[in-house]
DNA sequence: CCAAAAGTGTTGAAACTACACCCATGG
DNA sequence: CCATGGGTGTAGTTTCAACACTTTTGG
């Protein structure tokens, strides 16, 4: 005799901000195929089910509506304006994710995802606007202490690579120099004993994120910072 | 007509993790009196009404079961296992909250509220103890890079108390040179023309936390860190 | 040979760590 | 006069920011 039965209750879902980084940082939305806000572009997301946590649900409704899967989740905020949703009260546990760029092109099948770069985004439904704001900031926030960009990243990448993907985050100009000696100093980079092919300019090297070593040094009391 | 209509939904409440200080970092708990864990500690918290956000519901709950009003209160996480209230399925927002000393005595009038250290913690009721831990962790890093503290302590303090702040939150000690150093640097604080009175030892001078400096400061790129 | 990105060192300023003694008050 | 916490400076080390030229490849 649960005493919360005799009350009405919010109706719940999710909604993921799923970021890639193309040439400069990306976001993928869905164009609505159904009242209200029919034919406006929104974050991906539906109703969370009784048998499964609101993770479970945000991938599921991630590869339903987009086809993508196997990606970086993580929780970021819950949404309960009153009004956020015009047909009845909708609370919202949002998610943001990061997609490796090999799923950018082939991932979104069939269906009416679309990318836009973060710098030239539409006019979103719902809330969600706000919701991709405060995806945004927290990305820009987390980037600086949790090597998380490496989410974004090919498993084999370049230090060329890395520089911009952070300078595409956090939207400035970093210096070459002191970026390498900063990564390469913390030793969470394994230095592959392969280069860079079909390039027409010097081929550079490539490294992989090192998780063991990351995680090793976190247990000595390391602290990750850019 | 909304599709979601249809379908049976989770409940949905919100928990708050009452954080203060008295000679260590405390938290509050409620005795629960009615079933599950009837009698079991639990931290306050309640069902999200149709016409409130989650957070006005965590400071409602707060308020009714606490007495506790005009706190600092932040959301947390959103937990969200199937089986972690055993009566139905139960979504619950969680929020932290930080409480000056003031508060600590006078604020929890007639309730069967307790403050218990956090290194002596009762079993708590359904999923609190992890949800306790997430705030003890968010506490902890976020203390480091925002200026939360100051939430916990009176408007006017030493730097000893904001120091013993900073160790009990923090766990460990800390140099008192490098620390004052390593503040007063920020001009954050606003020095008074006021002398702690009434101890048995030299008399501390006062700060006061200046936020609208702070404000101007973070305007023009600062980040607070300790 | 040109274009394009890779790769590399130094210097001055600032911050970090570790550390020990005297001061003012109440009892 | 004792106990208690308040208050202060320095030296060695590390980190940070700013800055320019040579190298290797493809076309």
């Amino acid at each position: 005799m649960p005493y919360s039965y005799e009350y009405p209750r919010p109706a719940l879902s999710v909604d993921c901000v799923v970021f890639a980084v193309d040439l400069d940082l990306k976001v993928l939305l869905i164009e609505r195929g159904l009242e209200p806000f029919l034919g406006s572009w929104a974050l991906p997301g539906g109703f969370v089910g009784m048998r499964e946590t609101t993770d479970v649900a945000a991938l599921r409704e991630l590869e339903e509506e987009t086809g993508l899967a196997n990606v970086f989740l993580e929780q970021l905020y819950t949404f309960s304006d009153v009004e956020r949703d015009p047909r009845e009260r909708v609370v919202s546990v949002a998610y943001y994710a990061l997609v490796k760029p090999a799923l950018v092109t082939g991932g979104t099948d069939a269906s009416q995802a679309r990318w836009f770069s973060v710098n030239d985004l539409p006019e979103l439904a719902f809330d969600h606007s706000a919701i991709l704001g405060v995806a945004l900031e927290r990305l820009r926030a987390k980037v600086r202490y949790q090597p998380i960009g490496f989410e974004l990243l090919p498993g084999k990448f370049t230090l060329g690579q890395l520089q911009r993907l952070y300078e595409s985050i956090l939207g400035r100009e970093l210096d070459k120099r002191n970026f390498r000696r900063a990564f390469l100093r913390m030793s969470i980079l394994e230095e592959l004993d392969e280069m860079e092919a079909g390039v027409s300019h010097r081929p550079s090297r490539l490294y992989r994120f090192h998780r063991a070593a990351y995680k090793r040094l976190v247990k000595q009391g390391f602290n990750f910072e850019i």
